[in-house]
RNA sequence: GCUCCGGUAGUAUAGCCCGGACAAGUAUACGGGCCUUUCGAGCCCGUGACCCGGGUUCAAAUCCCGGCCGGAGCACCA
C-alpha cells in the first residue's frame, strides 16, 4: 500500500511534541523570555527561551521579552540587541517587551508599602557582617527599628544620603529558615553607575527577587520555565508578592542548565579563550553564542526540534553531545542543500587518453529543484590528496559524473592513470575532482571542541584548504552547501571562497 | 560545612506521581548488511542501561530507608 510521504512527514512532526505543561488552560498561558543583558546570548538562552515560547504557543498563549536589567554595573546595551537578534532567529515572536528598569517608580512605591507594613527595613551594617549572621541564622540590630525611622532612611538612600555600599534595603524575612534565601534578603542596594536606558537617574536598585515577583505578576505570568540555579526562589518571590497583596503566582518548572560537552557556556571560561588568543570574538564559530552557532551552519529549525525532542525537565547535570543536535541538522539540511565537488590538499591527477568533454553534474542526488551545473574537463584534473594518498597501481577509480581511470603509478605530487570509459562501472571508489585548469581556492575552518578533558584544545580550529569547482563562486553567503565527501558547510564571507565545517 | 534536588545504555531522554504485558521505548553514537554515480541521506539487523545495599509486596526502574556519586543554592549578580 502506498502511502503519501507528506502524510508521514506530518505524522513524524505531530509525534514530536513537548509534554503538557501542568496547570495549563489553553488560551491563558503566559510565559516570559527573562535575559539580562549582561553577555552574549547562546543556546542555552535559546533552548530555555524556546521552551518558553513553544509552551506560550502549543496554549495558544502570549509570552513577554522582559530584560533582567537591574544591575547597571553589568548590563549594556549592544546585549539588548544580541538577545533580540538571537530570539528573532530563533522564530521566537514574542507579544509584549519592557525592561525591568522601566519599572523604577513602581518599585519604589511596592518598597515604601513594604516598609510601612513593617516587613522591609534600611540595614546599615558592613557586607561581611550581613552574611556573617544571615549564615548563622541571627538578625541585626536594624531589624527591629520602626516604621518611620525605616521611611526616613529609605528616602535618604534615595536622595543620595548614603554612599553605594553604605546602606540596603532588606525584607523581614525569617532568619533561621533552611531555605537561605529568605534569611532577610536585600531587595535594594545602591549602586553609583550609569545605565545603559536610564542614565544617572536611579541610584537605588531593585535586587532580582523583588523586581521578578513584582514583574511576573504584572504581566501576568502564569508558567515560569527557568534552570535550577532559580529553585530555592520560588518561595521567596511567591512570599514577595503575597506580602504585596499580589497573589497569584506562577507555575514555577525548572530543570538543569543546557550544555554541550567541551563547549562552555562560562563567560569566565570564554574569555579564557578569548584572551589565550585562541579566538578573536565571541561569535567564533566554537563558541556556544548564538552568532557562533549561526555561523557553524547550526538551523535554528534544528534547535528548535533539539529543544522539543531532546530536552527534559531534568534537574540531574547533563551534557548533550554535539552529534545529538548535528543529526538534526544534517536531516533538515540534507534534502535541500547543494552538492559540490571540493578536494582538499589536492594533487594533480592526469588520465591519459581521457577526451576534452563536459558533462552537467545535478546539484542534488534527488532534489531536481536544485538544478545542475556544466564542468568542463580534459585530461588534467586535481583530486583530494587524501584519496591520492590512497590510490595504488592498478586500481580503477570514478572520476564521478565523468569517465573511470586505471591507476598507473602515483607519485607524492601527481598520480598518472588512463583512460578506462565514461560509463559507470560497478564496485568502483567514485572520487571528486576539479578540472586542473578551472578551479577555484576554498578554505574551510573546521571547529571542535574548545575543552578537552577539562583543558582548552589547542587545535580546537583547524583550517583546510583546497580547490573547488567553478561553481562553488555562486554559493551565497550564508548559504549552507555540502562538499561531496567532505561535509556541510556554509560561507562565511562575501567576497571569499572561506566557508566553515558544520558536520558531516 | 549547611540546605535543597537529582542518579535509566557512550550521550540525551521516555517510563517513576497512580508498582504488574518494562526479559525497559526513542534519538544519537557504534558494528554489520542493503541501497545509492558522496564515506551524506534512506532502509534493515545488531551491541548496549534501571548507581549500590537493604526493606515493603505475590510483584519494584517505579514505594520506603541507608550509602555512594553528581548538580544547584548558601551575593548589596541574575
Amino acid at each position: 500500500m502506498e502511502i503519501a510521504p507528506e502524510l508521514l512527514e506530518a505524522k513524524r512532526v505531530e509525534e514530536k511534541r513537548l509534554p503538557p505543561l501542568p496547570g495549563a488552560e489553553p488560551g491563558k498561558v503566559v510565559t516570559r523570555l527573562p535575559p539580562e543583558p549582561s553577555g552574549y546570548m547562546h543556546i542555552g538562552h535559546a533552548m530555555s527561551g524556546l521552551l518558553n515560547y513553544l509552551y506560550a504557543k502549543m496554549y495558544d498563549g502570549r509570552i513577554w521579552l522582559r530584560f533582567e536589567d537591574t544591575d547597571p554595573r553589568k548590563v549594556r546595551l549592544e546585549y539588548y540587541e544580541s538577545f533580540r537578534r538571537g530570539y528573532r532567529w530563533l522564530g521566537i515572536e514574542w507579544d509584549h517587551e519592557k525592561n525591568n528598569s522601566d519599572d523604577m517608580e513602581l518599585f519604589y512605591r511596592y518598597a515604601e508599602e513594604l516598609i510601612r507594613a513593617g516587613k522591609a527595613y534600611v540595614c546599615t551594617c558592613p557586607v561581611e557582617k550581613i552574611r556573617r549572621l544571615r549564615a548563622q541564622g541571627e538578625g541585626c540590630e536594624h531589624r527591629s527599628l520602626g516604621v518611620d525611622e525605616n521611611l526616613s532612611l529609605w528616602n535618604e538612600m534615595l536622595a543620595g544620603g548614603f554612599r553605594e555600599g553604605e546602606a540596603i534595603l532588606r525584607l523581614v524575612g525569617d532568619m533561621k529558615h533552611t531555605n537561605t534565601t529568605m534569611r532577610d534578603p536585600a531587595l535594594f542596594r545602591i549602586i553609583e553607575h550609569k545605565h545603559p536606558l536610564t542614565g544617572s537617574r536611579y541610584r537605588v536598585w531593585p535586587l532580582y527577587d523583588f523586581a521578578v515577583s513584582i514583574e511576573d505578576y504584572l504581566c501576568g505570568v502564569t508558567h515560569v520555565l527557568r534552570t535550577s540555579e532559580f529553585a530555592l526562589r520560588d518561595e521567596l518571590q511567591n512570599y514577595i508578592r503575597s506580602l504585596l497583596g499580589l497573589n497569584r503566582h506562577p507555575v514555577y518548572i525548572e530543570y538543569s542548565r543546557f550544555e554541550f560537552k567541551g563547549t562552555p557556556v562560562s563567560k569566565r571560561r570564554l574569555r579564557a579563550i578569548l584572551e589565550a588568543g585562541l579566538a578573536k570574538s565571541w561569535d567564533d564559530p566554537r563558541f556556544p553564542t548564538i552568532e557562533g552557532v549561526r555561523r557553524r551552519g547550526i538551523l535554528p529549525e534544528a534547535i528548535r526540534e533539539f529543544t522539543i525532542t531532546q530536552t527534559g525537565f531534568s534537574y540531574a547535570k547533563r551534557e548533550y553531545d554535539w552529534s545529538l543536535l548535528f543529526a538534526i541538522n544534517r536531516k533538515i539540511l540534507d534534502p535541500v542543500a547543494r552538492r559540490l565537488f571540493f578536494t582538499p590538499n589536492p594533487v594533480k591527477l592526469l588520465v591519459e587518453g581521457a577526451p576534452e568533454t563536459s558533462i552537467e553534474a545535478p546539484y542534488h542526488p534527488s532534489n531536481k529543484d536544485l538544478g545542475s551545473r556544466i564542468l568542463r574537463a580534459g585530461d588534467k584534473f586535481y583530486i583530494s590528496g587524501a584519496d591520492a594518498k590512497k590510490m595504488k597501481p592498478s586500481e580503477v577509480y570514478r572520476l564521478k559524473y565523468l569517465l573511470n581511470f586505471r591507476v598507473l603509478d602515483v607519485r607524492s605530487d601527481q598520480v598518472r592513470g588512463e583512460f578506462l570509459g565514461m560509463e559507470p562501472m560497478k564496485d568502483v571508489q567514485i572520487i571528486q575532482w576539479v578540472p586542473a585548469d578551472e578551479h577555484v581556492e576554498v578554505e574551510v575552518l573546521v571547529p571542535d571542541v574548545l575543552y578537552l578533558n577539562d583543558e582548552i584544545n589547542p587545535e580546537s580550529l583547524r583550517v583546510v584548504r583546497g580547490f573547488g569547482e567553478m561553481a562553488v563562486e555562486t554559493v551565497k553567503l550564508d548559504e549552507i552547501i555540502q562538499f561531496e565527501r567532505f561535509g556541510f558547510c556554509r560561507r562565511d564571507s562575501d567576497n571569499e571562497l572561506r566557508f566553515i565545517f558544520a558536520h558531516d
